[in-house]
DNA sequence: GCAATTTTTGACCGTTTGGACAAACGTTAA
DNA sequence: TTAACGTTTGTCCAAACGGTCAAAAATTGC
């Protein structure tokens, strides 16, 4: 039984596979893994299919980089929220960073919303496991400061999904969003003037 | 040139029809246009192809049907919203509301959802139109009642968005949300515990 | 009962899809 | 120069796909 072992890569296919990764994240966010074709995303590459396949060993195997590295940075924000800070500024940083991840990286966003839709078959456990504790953890501080009267009383797991739900939202609803503001609020600002307002109805 | 005149339809065609929109809601919330063949629609329809398309003449047509009947009643409970009444009761029954959809419809919820996902290209012109329009309109009378003092002062195009973005979290993320809420909380009271956690967050 | 109509089926078609493969091409280092 | 290795391409395949069609079966109206 010869074990898959991780070969060395050499530059070029670091770098090819890393052009892959960024041209399937396209693909894979807007149409999802079923209606996502491996020729959509060669051709999104630069590359013939059968080139692609020689860096990836199949569609699968290229959703899976993307959804792992997904994760690494989808719990980081949750993760630096302090217990020893102040609750406030812990609350709006966490609120800050998520809506920078909503603009900055909108993509990964949809991402991440299309394989909840599709019942998270690829990283169900993940959510059991990892998120779970992490979240578990979180909300353990958040309603530690509560009953310390340094934060209004709120169920703390609803607190974290509400700000998870309001900031993934600029990402993942951005036609919407765009359309119902127009021409004029709906520029560049908006993902400030989001910011704004969710620090006062989190925070008030 | 033969309009298409819309046939007088017998009762199995409109039994037909229905239970085919029935099971393309299914399919089509979970795997989006692209990642849904007809073949799955008719099996969950409980029929062979070929019939299926005896009712409807392709798969785009399927959809439309979904998604025209979706926006009817996706904008009815903001419709709702009566300037002449109280207004913290009338945002507590907008998020109640809200919340029973995503409760009872989540398929809807998620259908609409994948259609953001993919930048909404079969409803932009809707987003743009009547929804654009309902939502100024509403968002007015928030304001009204903001600067009247009857209603903590916010952006009220934000203020709608993230009720917006809360309520469907619980559809469209409800296999996040019950893997972290876990056996105890994640059972069938999420969506009650949810509902009353949104009241205090937006009218306390 | 029977003719007209509606519904269902199986067989079929052209295209797209995921993927395999060998051959050709390029690069490197002895 | 050449052997070894990494990369790219064109060709091919079987399955899945959206959709058509004629004919069989079921239903309806008289």
């Amino acid at each position: 039984m010869d074990k898959q072992v991780p070969r060395k890569r050499t530059r070029i296919q670091r770098e090819k596979r890393e052009l892959i990764r960024e041209a399937a994240l396209e693909v894979f966010a807007q149409h999802g893994f079923r209606g996502s074709t491996i020729d959509q995303i060669a051709e999104a590459a630069g590359m013939s299919k059968p080139n692609l396949l020689y860096y990836f060993k199949n569609k699968e195997a290229i959703f899976a980089t993307l959804i792992q590295r997904l994760l690494e940075n989808w719990l980081a924000p949750l993760r630096e929220m302090d217990e020893a800070g102040d609750p406030r500024t812990e609350i709006r940083s966490y609120i800050r960073r998520k809506m920078e991840m909503a603009r900055d990286f909108p993509r990964e966003s949809r991402l991440f919303a299309n394989e909840m839709l599709q019942g998270a078959p690829r990283i169900l456990p993940t959510l059991e496991g990892e998120l779970k504790e992490l979240v578990d953890e979180k909300a353990a501080v958040i309603a530690h400061w509560m009953r310390d009267g340094r934060l209004k009383k709120a169920d703390p797991y609803h607190f974290i999904f509400a700000i998870w739900a309001t900031t993934q939202h600029y990402a993942d609803f951005d036609v919407q969003v765009r359309a119902v503001l127009g021409e004029k609020r709906g520029g560049e600002g908006r993902f400030e003037d989001a910011a704004r307002f969710l620090e006062g109805l989190f925070l008030e």
